[in-house]
DNA sequence: GCGCCTTTGTCCTCTGAGTGGAAAAAGTAG
DNA sequence: CTACTTTTTCCACTCAGAGGACAAAGGCGC
């Protein structure tokens, strides 16, 4: 199949093909119904949207007690790549226009590589996924890097993890590589971009999305649009001080958040208490596998270990006490909680509400739900897809 | 004269009056410059607002070699009343239309006294300006109240500083008083559009604007809109935490900003000195005065008192360190200091600067101003009359 | 099967917004 | 006074979009 060049011609366009792809098939009433056009306009956008060959008709809909009518779909050849590269790991997924996933694979890769080894690896597993069947080929593509980014152009700004990335013409280079436009954003964006198209996050205009993997980052999303800042570095918390003249931080600062908790502090901290025989639990894992990670704590509390319990409470408390700060500032209508370390669940959650409900004042925390993001690492490839969605069914 | 009660009919109209308010006034031929519409359509436009009265002609302009060409201004007879309810004083301001101050009056008053009696003070000193000359009425006006406020309805909610205001229909209430439109705001974000409009922010999208006087706020700029959060508290960072376990805040929780740092603070700690003979400076000010405020401790530190500087260098410690979170945050372009405790100039900016430069990341305060506002008190009304304008200039 | 109603899709006309060219009006420079 | 600019008005033309009429297609009661 030829790949889909075609772009919304107007606003109207770019509406109906949104439609289309948040509600799934339609038919031309239902749409009609959604977006105040006349009929007879309506009519002539859908047609000029069906000779571009993005959307195309797909049967009768039910009756709905007359004539019955035509449904109306996002043409389902389409397919847009989503790709969420990690501090440790890059996922890679397959999703229709609707931004279904119809495949979606993880390898452990370090991005301190740098950008050529990892892209080699990306293109890899986007052959992979394009050889199962999955897609001929890909109209878009979505990027998230774990670092800043100068958006309108797609290039990695002074990212502190991803030494080599500094200026790297991602989107220029992968667009040329994939032969598709490209979209490229921080990975915590993407998360929040995700959590807002499929998970809790669907229906609230104005949210934080914390993500606490590696490091510790937050998406910021304004009157339903990414918020990034004047530099692209917003939501760049993981710098901010928790603990006055605590841990030395990589960043020549002390007492940073992420010094105190992330999990790389997790599994540091981890280690030392197995070393000092604090915990019979964490030790036994640190036999079984010569070293620990954030999944070994996660375990050790599930098995009731207090040394992992108490870590994790006491990094939820460092987090919480930094959320809540952010919640009195921004004073947002839901608070997300994702990336790597959700496997400490509820007892990092409770951690992080008992701080932030007793800090703020009630009418910030009044009605605001703090929650765990619904999709796991797929929020990441689902935001990306969103992504370049976005872009592509904006007028050009 | 009739008040004005006439609205832009269109888009194109309120663009037009925005830009006779924010660049005085002009041709037809300017105006056509900056709108991209074509001359005939311009020409309609503009003679549909000169019907409505909004705008008049004014004379002949310079020729720009040619024909001169008649000027169009917003119709000089027009006025707004900007009203800052401040904690302990109140500003009245008169604006013509284009948003230049004609007359400013400025009372003591203590807002506790509730919202009645604040009232007929406002509505006195609004007489009084009227009885002066400078207006014969007022065709809008905007108010500032210091606390949080439900937008859209004009209604403070739960206010802490403003016992009795709590669910007063404060926008209802002057409408009816005054006769004339009237919007309510939080006096943090009257502040930030006083100086987005005439101030130091004019050409920047996203900033911060943190008013320190009796309390701790800050206005948040957004893409060239105030951020007002989810129920209209966003920017209170009276109440984060700056001191782990420090003072006891009135809010109930301990070592809040607000707690260490602000002219109710400051006084305090003043005192405080004063009493225990660490400050000849402050000791001959509370004999003389009776008591010390922060102006007092501004005066001392004018005259190289070392107490009263290391008092404002602490604060100023304490508050750079919460900026320092926000900006890691936010990512701002800008940084405005302002609200009563700028007296306190260029020490307690200096305190600020060390403090953000040194703890947020060089991304994020690579190419970040942090400078003091540069209005003043004005600041407020011309906000208020902003506010208000905004509102009135817009398609009804 | 048959009429009657509802819903859907198409066609056609009408309106009003907006564009761009021509020309008139009002200057300046020499 | 003449040649050239700039501003303003006037007018014919285009085009998006609304809304009504009507045909097509189906449900439902009889």
């Amino acid at each position: 199949m030829r790949r889909m060049t075609a772009r919304p011609g107007n606003a109207h366009q770019a509406r109906l093909l949104k439609l289309l792809r948040d509600g799934g098939p339609n038919s031309r009433a239902q749409l009609g119904d959604q977006v105040d056009l006349s009929r007879s306009k309506l009519a002539v956008e859908v047609d000029r949207l069906l000779e571009t060959g993005l959307v195309v008709a797909d049967g009768l809909a039910a009756s709905r007690g007359g004539r019955r009518s035509h449904n109306i779909r996002l043409n389902p050849e389409l397919r847009f790549l989503g790709v969420d590269i990690g501090a440790t790991s890059v996922d890679v997924a397959v999703t229709n226009a609707e931004l279904e996933t119809l495949g979606h694979i993880n390898h452990p890769m370090d991005v301190r590589e740098g950008p050529v080894a990892v892209f080699e690896q990306v293109l890899a597993m986007a052959a992979k996924l394009r050889a199962s069947g999955l897609a001929e080929g890909f109209d878009g593509a979505g990027i998230g890097v774990p670092g800043p980014v100068r958006f309108p152009e797609g290039i990695p700004v002074a990212p502190p993890i991803m030494p080599g990335w500094d200026g790297f013409p991602v989107r220029e280079a992968l667009s040329q590589e994939l032969g598709c436009p490209v979209m490229v954003d921080n990975d915590v964006n993407l998360m929040a971009m995700g959590e807002q198209h499929a998970g809790v996050a669907r229906t609230v205009p104005d949210f934080l999305c914390v993500k606490i993997g590696t490091g510790i980052g937050c998406g910021i999303v304004v009157g339903g649009e990414v918020y990034r800042g004047t530099t692209g570095s917003a939501g760049d918390i993981g710098h901010i001080q928790a603990v006055p003249d605590g841990r030395p931080c990589a960043c020549g600062n002390r007492g940073c958040l992420e010094a105190h908790f992330s999990g790389a502090a997790l599994a540091r901290d981890a280690l030392e208490a197995a070393q000092q025989g604090l915990s019979a639990e964490l030790a036994s894992r640190l036999e079984t596998n010569g070293d620990l990670t954030a999944v070994d704590v996660a375990a050790a509390a599930a098995a009731g270990d207090a040394t992992a319990l108490e870590l994790i409470r006491e990094g939820g408390n460092r987090t919480g006490q930094v959320i809540a700060g952010l919640v009195s500032f921004f004073n947002p209508g839901l608070v997300v909680i994702g990336g790597g370390v959700t496997g400490l669940g509820h007892t990092l959650l409770a951690a992080i509400r008992t701080q932030v409900y007793r800090q703020s004042l009630p009418l910030a925390t009044g009605n605001l739900p703090i929650v765990l993001g619904e999709l796991g690492p797929a929020a990441g490839v689902i935001g990306a897809a969103r992504l370049i969605s976005d872009h592509l069914f904006s007028p050009a």
